[in-house]
DNA sequence: ATCCCTTTGTCTGATACCGTACCGAGCCCC
DNA sequence: GGGGCTCGGTACGGTATCAGACAAAGGGAT
């Protein structure tokens, strides 16, 4: 702790507020693992720490009375959690656990809190950040209500594509087919559709991208819009 | 303007700030009529106003590229709009319009601005409400993924039932297949289902609520979540 | 190797919903 | 009180997806 360089840090938000406020936040980051099923967050309860992903995907679920779950976004060095901190609600509804195994910082939350309240710019950063997530989850419903599954597999992967490194991303079809809320065989038919066009490798707990290009041509309709909205709202990343 | 009492208003959040707040504000309140398809905000337009209804429903819409379209959320007198102003994103990406013709106050989003970087409690009211907002939409998100289109409608008449006087919601079946995002033959025959259940009435043109409690009974899992989680961050209306 | 467990592939029938089309009914307006 | 428009009811074939079950294949541990 207490040593960690700016720009070496990967995380996009983490490298986009001011030297000074990295400085201020820098000596209570903890830096550690994230494996898959890491609990960032549980539902209505109060978060302890905030957590800041170097690497690995993390994903925010929703979850019914009954028990019915879907997905409602992603995060992975792009983001952060919890985005209510900014926003002073204390708890969100939401289910959000590493996906995608990772590392990351995480920050008690007390600290993130008070550093908000002093801090103007960060403060407009996370709340940019807070919108951008919002709007991803809008993006989602809109593809749950019209767009086919193999058409909201191909934006779920290439969502993940972009906060991966290579381009192999480690899932089952098991765990596709909670995120996009349907059957798992379904998932499994649509890979092969994918597959069969040449846009994926497809293995045993392996998605590998093999053609973007065509893989967003493909999602077409489905993917873009909340990336562009990311873009305007943070910057890039990458 | 400037003889708004705050007792009068019926817009939920203005009720909410502190009447040191609302003094502020009220000065700058110009009341009006939201005559049903009235354009509160456009898609990554800057809104010069901002808007508290007093009465009437609004939609916020989210849409892609090819023009598919799928309604993220509702609020009337609960809510205001732009709800990004309080996280300094300048705009979003959704098209906001009253569904349900009304009546209500708006300030120059400038003001609000103004105000919002001046008054902290303010700030953190209508950042709650944000929240609010974000939460609905995803759980209209996790009710398109998994619930029948009759939960969904008995969802949504709910909902417009909570910002509504009376027992009346004037609509038509084809503004209600846009919010779903279905046929509009298919909403005709849910809400068969829900006339031939006894849970409403439905002529031309209008819904009637008949039995709330056992359409809330009857849309079960699809309905309370958000409400819970509004009551929690902002607290009770009616 | 052998066992076991996770993950993936495939099949069957059922069904919710779609796309499209067409017609009837209510309502406004001259 | 008829013309025309909006709105609602209904019908038909088509298909994406579901529900559930079962079998095969990969991979780790003994």
């Amino acid at each position: 702790m207490g040593e960690i360089r700016q720009a070496a840090v990967r995380n996009n938000l983490l490298r986009l507020v001011s030297a000074e406020s990295f400085d201020a936040i820098a000596k209570h980051l903890e830096f550690l693992e994230l494996p898959r099923g890491f609990e960032l967050s549980e539902p209505h309860e109060e978060a302890d720490y905030a957590y800041f992903p170097e690497s690995g995907i993390a994903s925010i679920v929703a979850r019914s009375p009954q028990g019915q779950h879907a997905e409602i976004g992603i995060f992975g060095r792009d983001g952060m959690t919890p985005a209510t901190v900014v926003l002073d609600a204390g708890t969100d509804p939401y289910s959000i656990f590493m996906q995608v195994q990772g590392e990351g910082y995480r920050v008690r939350a007390s600290i993130l809190k008070q550093m908000l309240d002093e801090d103007a710019a960060v403060r407009v950063l996370l709340g940019r950040y807070a919108q951008a997530l919002s709007v991803q989850g809008a993006y989602t419903s809109l593809s749950n209500a019209v767009h086919h599954i193999d058409e909201r597999l191909a934006r779920w992967i290439l969502m993940c594509h972009d906060r991966t490194d290579g381009d192999e991303i480690s899932l089952t079809h098991e765990f596709l087919s909670i995120m996009l809320a349907v059957r798992r065989p379904s998932v499994t038919t649509a890979l092969h559709m994918l597959e069969g066009r040449k846009l994926i490798y497809s293995e045993r707990g392996m998605i590998i991208v093999r053609d973007r290009p065509a893989l967003e041509q493909f999602a077409n309709d489905a993917y873009g819009e909340c990336e562009r909205e990311y873009f305007r709202l943070i910057g890039p990343f990458s």
